[in-house]
DNA sequence: AGAATTTTCTAAAACGTTTTGAAAATTCCC
DNA sequence: GGGAATTTTCAAAACGTTTTAGAAAATTCT
């Protein structure tokens, strides 16, 4: 491995003057600069890391950890998010850490990776209501980056997420303006933050369109299939089925699909599906059977931003300048249709019908 | 943060003494020792992991690189090892380091690595037949272990493997003592090198039962439940129908489940079906119906081998003595039973059945 | 008691960078 | 051509540990 020392002593520089030739500092003389560059190259030199590290005080490494039973089962958009922020970190020469913890307590890892101290900060993914690991490193004054954000407001720290209030509304006012007027809705598990966020944009735009949806038809469960299909096949036998599913997942949705095929009902002509589209390449929306008419927020989008706002946060910005929450946009197919004849008819608080 | 000298003021001694006391050297008085331990602990004392790194030549840091389309859909049980890996990592203060990468060409991101000589060493998954970074790694120098290895024989690098070609002759004998003498075999991706060895266990426990299984009832496919329904259900409207189906994994089974339901075959009464199962957590074989014969190997079990096995290479350790082989169990459920009356005659060489 | 060991500790070097403070070299201006 | 201003370079310190070489203290031996 050659080092500094080597350049210098081959050029008859001190380390100072390589170390900043190579650096890009400003005042070293531009032939010399060219000289030394010419010779790492020659000589293959790779500065060492670690020393590096040593001197900024910084580790470059970025912990993000999986919370083992929970977002396996749960979130499978966390290996995505992984795989695209190693990328990006890779281009600052940082290096993302992966720890699984299967402890009951969510916190425990993060509390000893931060007595550790050799971590410079954290990513998290699919934050609670109430999440704890939020409160715990914002007490101990650990930089970190939220994929998401916690609550239904606008949090105060550093964060990339959807606006999960608005997809929602955007997909009900699709809904509406097809003539729909019974829209159950199967979101993810009520713990979530952006289950919670998408709740309260789904009731809002009910209520602005003096629309009401009975509890019964509103669900909380994990984006899988035969959630999907249990929870629609149920749904559907009711005496006032709904006509219209908006599925917090294009895999709930395939499960609604099915639920749909095995009731004899014709999508879109009996029954209109959304659902909101991660683009995890796996489950294709475009794919489905009719094609799905999804609110789209391609989860990698979320990578870049992420990398750059810790970066930035190393870099000492202040985090209300580090907030990004962007629009899902609404993708029209096939799924999607008018409201059929005689079925225009919608709940009541009581839930009977009223056509 | 308190360092080695912060103590070392504090008891009157130089860092040279705490640094020994602390990491259990012979030569310093017990009595010091306690004393040193008593302060450190007082004053929250953590090792500066990179000034450790720096003067030991160690990043402490393994690196784990995923082939980003091909692992994500042909292995699911990549993140199961790394979840495995990263804790028994953490037993020894090291850090698992993750990279994705979609370059087509896979030795890509270790040269890249290599080169920036900042991980210790990797851990590969799922080596093919012949595999690149094998090769590479060894070329280089650096020093890696394989969950797997590559080829037939045993290689000599470190590795951690089950006896593929073994459980496939288990499996094969289990069914031939059955009496099923047309067993069609559903692989995993031809240029794995576990499906190379599997098939050759496949073909000599064949051979020595004077058994043939032509070459259409013999596939390879990514490890999915469509692939094995598919596969199930277009041997099965063959003149000679396999009777027995044994499957590179429980996922593949699930499929030759469902094709077996829809020709109204009973299983196990017209058609006997076992697996392999790395008893990811996700698919239970015994959950399924009926439930799974297979031969079994958590994959989970790996993970504290493969790292042990790391942490002594990096020690020095022969790679031959880093080299581990274990044997699957055979576990008999209910899928398994004897071959139907009228089915007993076998395939010969040119796939026309003998009665 | 003095020499020879053994035990216990220390000062300083090392790991490979970056950065600070100062010196040397060059350019500029009159 | 001489001083000031500017540009370019350097020596040394710093980051926080471990390790080497050796000194001091304590113990044992004769």
């Amino acid at each position: 491995m050659t080092k500094l020392k080597d350049i210098a002593a081959r050029l008859g520089l001190s380390p100072a003057t390589v170390s900043r030739a190579l650096n890009g500092f400003p005042e070293v003389n531009e032939q010399t600069r060219q000289r030394v560059q010419a010779v790492a190259r020659a000589m293959n030199y790779r500065p060492n890391q670690i020393a590096q590290k040593l001197v900024s005080g910084r580790s470059g490494m970025i912990g993000m950890i999986l919370r083992s039973p929970v977002d396996v089962a749960t979130d499978p958009s966390f290996f995505e998010v992984m795989a695209g922020l190693s990328s990006r970190l890779a281009d600052y020469d940082m290096d993302l850490v992966f720890h699984a913890s299967n402890a009951e307590d969510e916190v425990a890892p993060y509390r000893r990776l931060v007595a550790k101290a050799t971590l410079d900060g954290f990513i998290l993914n699919a934050p609670t209501v109430e999440d704890q690991r939020i409160q715990f490193l914002t007490a101990a004054g650990v930089p970190f980056v939220v994929h998401g954000r916690a609550g239904l407001g606008v949090p105060d720290y550093p964060f990339f997420d959807i606006d999960n209030a608005a997809l929602a509304r955007q997909s009900v006012a699709l809904l509406h303006d097809l003539g729909h007027r019974r829209i159950a809705f199967l979101n993810g598990p009520a713990n979530y933050a952006y289950a919670a966020q998408r709740l309260s944009g789904f009731q809002s735009a009910l209520a602005a369109r003096g629309l009401v949806t009975p509890t019964r038809f509103i669900r909380h469960d994990r984006l899988a299939e035969d959630y999907g299909q249990r929870a629609a096949a149920t749904m559907l036998t009711d005496t006032a089925a709904p006509t219209a599913f908006l599925c917090a997942s294009t895999l709930i949705a395939a499960g609604v699909l099915r639920a749909a095929r095995k009731a004899g009902l014709s999508v879109p002509g009996d029954l209109s599906v959304i659902a909101h589209d991660d683009a995890i390449p796996q489950f294709r929306a475009v794919n489905f059977e009719p094609a799905l008419t999804v609110t789209r927020a391609p989860i990698r989008d979320a990578c870049g931003p992420l990398t750059d706002k810790m970066v930035r946060l190393l870099d000492g910005a202040q985090s209300s300048d580090l907030q990004t929450m962007v629009t899902a946009d609404l993708i029209v197919r096939q799924s999607t249709g008018p409201v059929p004849v005689g079925q225009q008819g919608g709940w009541n608080e009581t839930s009977v019908v009223a056509d």
